[in-house]
DNA sequence: CGGACGATGGCAGCTTGCTGCCACCACGTT
DNA sequence: AACGTGGTGGCAGCAAGCTGCCATCGTCCG
């Protein structure tokens, strides 16, 4: 038995101090699990490491990083995505909560982000093999469900008004468009013009290839 | 800084001297992560665990398991599937690759399994807060995007021969029931049936209904 | 004011989907 | 041979979905 491998640091400096260099070792991959791509450190910190780090893109180094949906709020934010992606990461946007933070290297080393607390943040590092496979195993599973975003950007995920919404809930509920269109209040022929534009939206052919990108997409609720 | 919080045993017997009374002292959660019900542990050590814990479906105290597709091969693995679910122990299944075994215990200890390797295995224990949250978000995380058990048996799950899945996949691809029945080489009749007895088995009233509960069900390939 | 514009809704006609009815065929049983 | 059974397919009729055309209404300019 032993009791070693894991290291717990307060604050971004410290972790800067003591793990930096393990950004700077990363060789194949950097794994980034977050709510957001803000949340995980002070912007002097990430900058620090960033710059330690190989370019993204190069010989068989990927980043990816998922997310939680919180990180396309803000137009703000979508900006940064679309900079990290064109830098050459993955990006993969997870439908649940993922309050604490995560890095992987290189399936070796391991960071976990303590909640976002007043005062110093408490990060963990381990590069016990169990755990970070262990995690890593799990990150795979997460990241195999999440929605990519480059499809979300270039594929154009349909931007959908509350209205748009109604109509497609009307249509899950498997009412017909009669039944539908009195409910929302719309008349029959404005009804179907609804699910003629989000069929053209959702690029499907049959309401029932529609129904299962809608699925797809995330959009049940 | 500090580094404790973390116990790393070899093999079985091992595991329960030394992380028995963690099992015992399981008040409100029981987590496994798993390939399947029988790979995590000898039968033995399982057995003397699963005697110290309290009875699952107890006032507050929830048992849940999150397994491979791997643990529905076969007949005897079902059975036990369908005793655990008896036991109260809520089942789900998620279709990516779960290598590492992974039992997390009130939110407060965490064991991981490393991969199955001849000899002695080998156990990770971990009580680091910020270790177990984080992999506890994770987990949460695939868990979510996992197909319930129970839904899957009792519920029924439609059993499709591969005549149906030909049906669902000529509607997700899109086509009207003419080129598809063709397509098929059924009558346009024919098809219509398959299609009305797909729809009963979705219990979908639309098309759009079933093209959301086909993709629900992950029958998309 | 007048006109352009976009959203709506009625109408009509068409296509597609849905299903009850019956006839047919293949197969196994009595 | 006679029979029942189950899967198939044609037909017909209805219901539902789709869309072009046009009239209407509110809004936003010039």
């Amino acid at each position: 038995m032993s009791a070693d491998e894991v290291l717990t640091v307060r604050g971004d400096a410290e972790l800067v101090a003591r793990a930096g260099h393990l950004f700077a070792g990363a060789q194949h991959e950097f794994v980034c699990v977050a709510r957001d791509l803000d949340t995980w450190s002070q912007p002097a910190a990430r900058q620090a490491i960033a710059n330690r780090m190989p370019p993204a893109g190069e010989t068989g180094f990927t980043v990816s990083k998922l997310l939680s949906p919180a990180a396309l709020a803000g137009e703000a934010a979508r900006l940064r995505l679309r900079e990290v992606m064109a830098k050459g990461a993955r990006v993969r946007i997870s439908s649940t909560r993922l309050p604490h933070e995560t890095i992987i290297i290189d399936r070796r080393v391991m960071i976990l982000a303590g909640r976002d607390t007043p005062g110093l943040r408490e990060y963990t590092v381990t590069t016990s093999p169990a755990l970070v496979g262990g995690v890593y195993a799990l990150f795979r599973a997460v990241w195999e469900t999440g929605t990519d975003l480059a499809a979300y950007f270039s594929g154009e995920m349909p931007h959908l008004d509350a209205d748009s919404l109604a109509v497609l809930r009307a249509l899950g509920a498997g009412h017909t468009d009669e039944t539908a269109s009195r409910q929302l209040g719309l008349s029959l022929r404005t009804y179907r013009r609804r699910v003629a534009e989000l069929m053209a939206k959702l690029e499907a052919d049959s309401r029932f290839q529609a129904g299962l990108r809608a699925g797809e997409l995330g959009l049940t609720g």
